[in-house]
DNA sequence: AATGAATGAGCCTTCATTCAT
DNA sequence: AATGAATGAAGGCTCATTCAT
């Protein structure tokens, strides 16, 4: 019983494998020349594979931009998901937590801009479909961030009667800037801790205080 | 003295007039089918032109987007600039300045979604020389939002120590936020009034107050 | 009578200086980048006209290279024919003819080269019928030459079982030879010089002699 | 030994063998059309293969007439130089030798009409470039000519001050004339032998003798 | 399972020609 | 008579996708 199912799923394991071999790849290329640009030899290319190879695990061209992009979304999501929204009680250290994630966040932009890259640029324009299916993920963004919002109003630190769902879209709006902005800076991590800085300052005290 | 020039004149009057149609046509295909979806036939077909006249206007596919874009950076810039920086002296007249151009601004995201998407998403992907171009447009964008904040801490409303720059990129971003989300609101008037209210709220109080 | 037919007139004869301006042009353009890679628009923007203008004078592009070819196969034929057939008695005389003819005949290939591109280069290739066109001036330059052939076997001087036309076209050959040779010749006057005195050699003598 | 690497060289064979026919297609259509008048789909479809198909063997259009004209002379020169310039010691064995090789060459030009409208028509006006690539051809068969011309001044039998090259030259214009002749020959056999007497007169003994 | 040869839809672009002014 | 704006046929070329091996 071992012996059968277990060469099944080496057989298993390596597809998976080697599906996520092309979604690198293709992540790779996709960011250097932009996804018009590229065709399924160049990914298949990158990986010294045949390009009849890659149809046996991708639909077609569009389908693997799907997977990169969902791949890079869960990595982006992951980053800010690594605190619980629920942990604060205190604007103070709610404002600690921000800071935490937005470096988090941030030095992933300024060490992967290939990332940004393809979540705020290559991703938003391919075509009509994945323009949607690019503004959900920055909208999941929205929505990780509302959480913390949220928790903030329910715990009495935040004002009542703020605009959630907004103001978490409009902080995605800082996050998608400060990516873009990492993209041409010359100097990645101090440009990065700038904007922690005047980023988390906006947010909490606004421009006036 | 008019009749000679005028036939000149008009001849390059109906050329003139012949370069917006066509800009406001590849306008209209490019926020509707993607640049690169669209074809040269496509935008001739729009003005019922045939493609050849296309190449007596402009050099190529890449030169229309160009001048699309370059249109559009145009009448975003001109909704922002119609208030002067200096106008104001005091927190108050700024915040209600500021107020002012969100409503002109959002209103025109509101009305042209095209706009958004063009400047936004078309203009940001359509290849890796024309990211930078729009790129330079939101940069453009944060170069006029900083100098109304230089306006406030040159003037001492607003803290001598608030950085300017970055400051001025991260409320671009919630521009573009606001822009994103207005393109697949359903009710986008509303949503607009929301982005008015909450984002001059974070922008000048920051979420805490 | 004559005021009105010198109008008319005048204008025949403008319009006839204007059909020899663009054969000019024509000429100079199609010498210059080739037949093929030559528009319509570069033979009117040579002679700074419309280029509407020029179907006012010629059907269509072909028309005008028919045009240009025959003038130069007229300036190539006149240039031979200046000599007439019946002038020489002896072997002495026809080879002093031909050495004056081919003097001639070198030295216009040397000085228009462009003559020479047009004739044995261009006017060959333009297209299947062209071809044929072009292969009939060849012929008729062979007729020529056989004229005075002819002249030398009827007179004696000659060999009577000489082979009059395949004799002339294979002399045709030579000078398309040295036309070709001319057009890349690094010093054209020298190498026609050599021309002259090899190619009537061998002409006259054979190799042999 | 065998195993593996007969798969790999049937199919560089197969792949060989395809690049032979397309060259041999194009061929065909090249000297039936015209160069510009041939479309990359009449190469295909005279193969009947998709024209796609095409691309994976030739660069462009240019290159594959570049193969056409290299395969065309290559056959023409084999023709020449299946003698040896140094086998002859006399006037007369150079005399035969010449026969034997105008015969030969003349007897391809009857049989393949093409092969004289590629290498003296089409090839000479394709483009400007390529009309250097043919006069080269023009050259190598001039350079061909010469070795023999060379042997005969070398061993005495041929005049001391012969004008080796412009002869050797004038010569290939004599075999130009006579494939050009044979083009438009309403019997190319006959024709053939015309000139192959006449022509050998004309260059051993001259027009005199 | 892997390969890459074959395919043809599709698109950009050129340019000869027409015709209204 | 002169012009040049408009046209669209035509063609070179790319590349995503298929399929026989």
């Amino acid at each position: 019983m071992s012996g059968v199912s277990t060469a099944a799923d080496r057989a298993a394991e390596r597809a998976e494998q080697r599906r996520a071999d092309i979604v690198h790849a293709a992540f790779k290329v996709f960011t250097q020349r932009g996804y018009h640009a590229t065709g399924i030899a160049d990914i298949a290319g990158e990986l010294g594979i045949g390009h009849g190879t890659f149809y046996r695990y991708f639909e077609n061209k569009r389908d693997i931009l799907v997977h990169v992009l969902a791949d890079a979304a869960q990595r982006l999501l992951s980053v800010i998901d690594f605190d619980e929204p629920g942990d604060t009680d205190s604007l103070a250290e709610y404002r600690a937590q921000t800071e935490r994630i937005c470096h988090r966040l941030f030095t992933l932009f300024a060490e992967s801009p290939e990332l940004v890259r393809l979540l705020f640029v290559e991703g938003l324009a391919a075509d009509p479909e994945l323009t949607e299916l690019t503004l959900g993920t920055h909208r999941a963004i929205a929505e990780g961030t509302a959480l913390y919002l949220r928790n903030g109003v329910h715990k009495g630190f935040l004002p009542a009667d703020l605009d959630v769902e907004v103001t978490a879209h409009a902080l995605v709006g800082v996050i998608i800037s400060c990516g873009l902005s990492l993209l041409t800076a010359a100097d990645p991590v101090a440009e990065r801790d700038r904007w922690i800085r005047a980023g988390t300052r906006v947010m909490f005290d606004g421009i006036a205080h």
